[in-house]
DNA sequence: GTCTATACATAGATAGAC
DNA sequence: GTCTATCTATGTATAGAC
């Protein structure tokens, strides 16, 4: 087991689930850290969020937390990507639908679901982009590719709807969902999503 | 002079131009505070700006921030106020044109125009409600009172259309406009801002 | 590998001289 | 009214016992 330290920035839970059985205390306290991290920044934002607070989110001691992530920074870098795991899985799964158009309207659902949410904390990839930008350190290029990659393949939608300005309707989709995210935070008001998604379906079937 | 001084909370520069006259250093300062944090906050965000940040672009010393500001939150609530004048007097200014459609054309256009600096540091107007939304204090309620006026102002200007639909269409342009701010940011690309403008620009053509 | 104690830096806020 | 010095709190990060 100890020959398998030399790498510290490639910690041991890396190699799934059989640590997770040898270890008493439950293990992969790194992805409970960065999972913890995703949700806890989503609802305070980065910088009003302190690593005890994640810690303690993650039921692992503040101290802990050096063992895993050399700073503050690693962590929600961490964090950055579990997210954008989580939303590739969400993706993969709406490629099983057959229509392209499907797809759209099947994303915009999903999204419209979260709207209680929403109005709580805004959108989870907005909120992070919005308030990353803002700093010198690379994390703001971390976001923007995870942005990058949904609006992609948002693109690729349109671009299978047989739309030569696919590109300019990705924009157009993607900007609204955003917009009407940080509306609905801002008024705390959940309709405005439910009535804004339902506009924006009736446009894309208008598209065809 | 002395007795000007009962109101600590209300102090002596809402007296407009003979307190400037008088003061030998240009006087003003609390306006300048101010103002200068409009302009601070913007470029570095609420949580990562400091009393001394916006002290030293107002050109007043640190400490003297106190004698104007109770609180940091309450020299936000002025920047807020501020910014809600300066959006307050475009807007006048756009009413003045004659017809509904080419006054929110032309709020596009001013929008457009801005389009470099919301590729480096996004909206004004949204990148602070996205931050201050992540907060207990009342700031989140003033910055969407201000973003409830403009929200209003293009409601009118889509009722006066004559459209019974304008709430939905007031926010379906404001929210294009705030998410396509947010991908201008995000991914440093001015020409996302332009491209969606035109784009919202002919679909206010097509409402007539 | 885990956890506590603590060093170190910074920022908000106050006291009080001028 | 203006400005300096400083108190106090908090948060990141490290040292080192276990």
């Amino acid at each position: 087991m100890t020959d398998l330290e030399r790498d510290h920035s490639e910690p041991p839970d890396c190699l799934s689930i059989v640590s997770q059985v040898t270890n008493s205390t439950r293990a992969g306290k790194r992805e409970r850290l960065a999972g913890a991290a995703v949700r806890v920044l989503h609802e305070q934002g980065v910088e009003k969020t302190t690593l005890a607070d994640i810690a303690r989110a993650a039921d692992v001691p503040v101290g802990n937390v050096y063992y895993y992530f050399k700073t503050k920074d690693q962590l929600i870098e961490a964090a950055i990507e579990a997210h954008g795991h989580h939303l590739q899985t969400m993706l993969d799964e709406l490629g099983r639908l057959a229509e392209p158009q499907d797809r759209l309207k099947a994303l915009l659902r999903g999204w419209i679901g979260e709207r209680d949410l929403t109005a709580q904390y805004g959108c989870p990839t907005g909120t992070l982009a919005s308030e990353l930008d803002k700093r010198d350190d690379g994390l703001d290029r971390a976001i923007a590719k995870v942005m990058g990659r949904l609006l992609a393949w948002v693109e690729e939608q349109f671009a299978a709807m047989g739309r030569t300005d696919a590109k300019e309707l990705a924009v157009a989709l993607f900007a609204s969902y955003q917009g009407v995210a940080l509306l609905t935070n801002t008024f705390r008001d959940p309709d405005l999503m439910a009535t804004e998604g339902a506009r924006l379906e009736r446009w894309i079937d208008s598209l065809t």
